[in-house]
RNA sequence: GUCCCCUUCGUCUAGUGGCCUAGGACGCCGGCCUCUCACGCCGGAAACAGGGGUUCGACUCCCCUAGGGGACGCCA
């Protein structure tokens, strides 16, 4: 049988992090047995799912690349479907009316707790006459779960989990206005979509267990169960907005690849000995349920910035230039000249960036020339009386050179300083200073190479006091 | 409160009874390289939560304690 995996987020709020590692976990598993990944959206909750949400679950996965076979379901316009499914367990008297008010359940489990019992539904309209049913209320649809006995769970992730069934109350099918409830829907869905695996996040662990009795009830197979333990904030505290609770669309803006993340996200919680970049065709060779962790873990962004920089450094010049330009907001008028610059110091400098907004930074310099005074207090300072006196005769050197190669500029460097007994960086980093308004840049030689004779001649006499 | 799950360096993890004087990665510290910053290279500090068993031998198996997480909705 091939295998069906799904992801199943809530429309209520955007993709987060957790949510990300869900579907990648879904993508792999349904890749590397050459199955099918799905993806349907529980909008059930029409109160709080909202368009927004669901637009930005869409991109975020998209962003990702984690593309999804078949057209998307949506859980909300299969509730009569749901309901028919409720109603023929009502018939084969797997399933019952109760009578229960709201009112009276919260009741019921005050006083479960005050006892210090479990808080859950004592069943007592199981199998009580209808025609005890009061008056002008609308009841709804519980199952008729086994009183004794045990649900086993043969989870993949943790193990066989093995819950009393005594521990399990009746739970809710229908509200009591007929809208299917979310336990109801999965299992049909996920029946009907022919999901094999469902793997999720281990807050699901218990409902598990629910659904299985329900599949049951259906006399349906339950699907395979892999629960995987949740992401934690760097704190060790649940995820909060304030801490990497953030959608998608952050890590996209503070210049993380998508290769990146979705290598960052494979290895917490899941490992292949002593690897650590594992690119999407081998994580789709090598993937599999059994090299899943069992503990939560913690974001660590300094681990997702060291793995970025790596694939930041094998990403393709084209794309990256497209990237940056977009975050330079240079214009259009000399765009060929930064293009061609950028491609061409694009190199070097994915040494030095582990993101891509700190790449643009660093990058600007060749799309912007130094604006004085420099906003770099230690690069102004290169720029004192002796900086610039011998960055004056130095232009001068320059001047009359033919090649402005790399080579031909360091060997005029080093015949000039030769000539004045002064160390290299006597010379270099005022010149840095000049060219690039920072106190740091990738090789000087380089740089000037880079930005061309008549550029970089232009920014050596822009510097204020230089030429006299 | 009840039930379920988890516990190896700061973090992510390797480890499936002897290969472990516990390995790797990120981060951190020191050094080398050097025109700056990086990169790279070399070296270093850093962990089996605690207590009982089982065993010739436990990070690995069992029990207890502690800590952490999750679930207990007519939310998903």
């Amino acid at each position: 049988m091939a295998v069906v995996t799904r992801f199943a987020p809530s429309p209520t709020g955007f993709l987060h992090i957790g949510g990300a590692r869900t579907a990648l976990f879904n993508w792999l598993y349904a890749k590397h047995f050459d199955g099918e990944f799905l993806l349907r959206i529980e909008d059930t909750d029409r109160k709080r799912s909202t368009p927004e949400a669901i637009d930005a679950i869409l991109d975020g996965l998209r962003w990702l690349e984690l593309d999804w076979d078949r057209d998307a379901y949506f859980q909300s316009q299969r509730a009569e479907r749901h309901a028919a499914a409720a109603h023929s367990l009502l018939e084969q008297g797997r399933a019952y009316r109760c009578y229960c008010t709201p009112e009276e359940l919260a009741e019921m489990r005050e006083a479960a707790k005050r006892e210090g019992r479990s808080m859950r539904y004592d069943g007592c309209w199981r199998d009580r006459d209808p025609s005890e049913a009061p008056e002008g209320v609308d009841p709804v649809i519980r199952l008729k779960a086994p009183l004794d006995g045990e649900t086993v769970i043969d989870d993949q992730v943790q193990g066989p989990v093995r819950v009393e069934n005594s521990q399990l109350d009746d739970m809710i099918l229908l509200r009591s206005d007929g809208t299917p409830t979310y336990m109801l829907s999965v299992v049909v869905d996920d029946h009907d979509m022919g999901v094999t695996h469902v793997i999720r996040g281990d807050d699901h662990l218990t409902n598990a267990a629910r659904q299985t009795q329900l599949f049951l009830a259906l006399d349906w197979t339950p699907p395979v169960f892999g629960h995987i333990p949740l992401i934690h904030g760097a704190d060790g505290q649940k995820l909060s907005k304030r801490h990497g609770a953030l959608g998608i669309d952050a890590y996209q803006e503070m210049g993380y690849l998508p290769a990146a993340l979705r290598n960052y996200l494979l290895r917490l919680g899941w490992s292949h000995g002593d690897e650590e970049i594992i690119p999407t065709e081998k994580a789709v060779a090598w993937f599999d349920l059994d090299a899943v962790g069992k503990s939560p873990s913690r974001i660590d962004f300094d681990k997702l910035e060291s793995v970025n920089q790596h694939y930041l450094r094998e990403a393709d010049t084209e794309t990256l230039v497209e990237l940056l330009l977009s975050r330079l907001g240079t214009g259009d008028d000399a765009a060929d000249t930064v293009r061609a610059r950028l491609a061409a110091g694009l190199g070097s400098l994915t040494e030095r960036a582990k993101n891509l907004n700190e790449l643009a930074e660093m990058a600007r310099f060749y799309a912007q020339a130094p604006s004085y005074p420099l906003e770099n207090a230690k690069a102004a300072k290169l720029l004192n009386d002796d900086g610039v006196a011998h960055l004056t005769d130095f232009a001068a050197a320059l001047q009359p050179l033919d090649g402005w190669g790399e080579a031909e500029l360091e060997q005029a460097a080093r015949d000039f300083v030769a000539a004045r007994d002064i160390g290299l960086g006597k010379l270099a980093q005022p010149l840095r200073a000049a060219l690039t308004g920072s106190n740091a840049s990738p090789g000087i030689f380089e740089v000037l190479h880079i930005l061309g004779k008549e550029e970089a001649l232009t920014r050596l006499s822009a510097v204020p006091g230089a030429g006299q």
